[in-house]
DNA sequence: TCTAATCTATACGCATACGAACGATAATTG
DNA sequence: CAATTATCGTTCGTATGCGTATAGATTAGA
């Protein structure tokens, strides 16, 4: 994570940038971003741990499907599933009922590390939230789901 | 924006990626850079703004110095910088007191660009937490800053 | 003072992230 | 049924964002 400085001599205007939703927000997934990094193994990223979630919780999906329940663009989506397919967590392989499509699905292996580390996506959840008390964790993440 | 899907038949398992605070701060963070983009004008993005506003602020900065202040890794703030000087809207030279620095100031077009854009900024801050009323915000706001 | 640690800017590689465009295929509709 | 539309996956271009490495300059400490 980045360390932050404060300005000294905020010409401000009506207008300071701390105080801006999007900067928080920016700095805030950077920081949870950090954590990830920090707690998760086997080299997987944010986006990549969430695909493999979902992939999960659907059994098989189309690429595109995958990428409109996790918030992807479908480009975002292709570079993901690459490098998925790279490290042999998901396989695919063409729907039968549509050629357009490719399904997609965990390989055993990948099956194995979603079990593995849910422990530690939870744990990284944990700690993002550590600097809030419970019941303000509870209040914020309410707040947070309605403006997504 | 991207059009998020639900999942019909979560496996879940003790872990739902929808209440994930990480993935929650990710697409809050999407929705709040479609917003600036939506508004803002002159092809500028959320950092760069930032970094815009914020050399506003300390009137001549080194560009170390500006990234720290923003939450920028050096190496990002050299990309951010470069597009700013391109556009013409700030200016560098060498600091006097230390050849290690390059300081950064606004160009007088910077200068209008800036002061132009700060009500566009507020607009889109407005926007982007309309969903909750304004005892949510400012709730919102404050523990938000504490995780950051 | 002279060396080691730090700081600054830069460069490269990798991973999101999105807009735009494209070819192939499906679905719709006139 | 033919023509238009929509969807799916892909590719290209641009912009963050971070890790790592490098080189020059400066500062701190022995």
């Amino acid at each position: 994570m980045i360390e932050v400085e404060t300005t000294l001599a905020d010409t401000d205007n009506g207008y300071v940038l701390e105080d801006q939703i999007g900067h928080l927000l920016r700095r805030a997934h950077q920081r949870a971003s950090a954590i990830f990094q920090e707690i998760m193994t086997e080299g997987l990223t944010p986006p990549q741990f969430a695909a493999l979630v979902k992939i999960r919780d659907f059994g098989t999906v189309s690429q595109n499907r995958l990428g409109r329940s996790v918030a992807m663009d479908p480009a975002t989506s292709q570079g993901v599933t690459q490098r998925l397919l790279a490290k042999d967590l998901i396989k695919r392989k063409d729907d039968p009922d549509d050629r357009r499509r490719t399904l997609l699905s965990l390989t055993p292996e990948g099956e194995s590390v979603v079990e593995r580390l849910i422990p530690l996506g939870k744990q990284v959840t944990a700690e993002t939230l550590d600097p809030l008390t419970p019941e303000e964790q509870e209040k914020f993440l309410a707040l947070l789901a309605r403006i997504t």
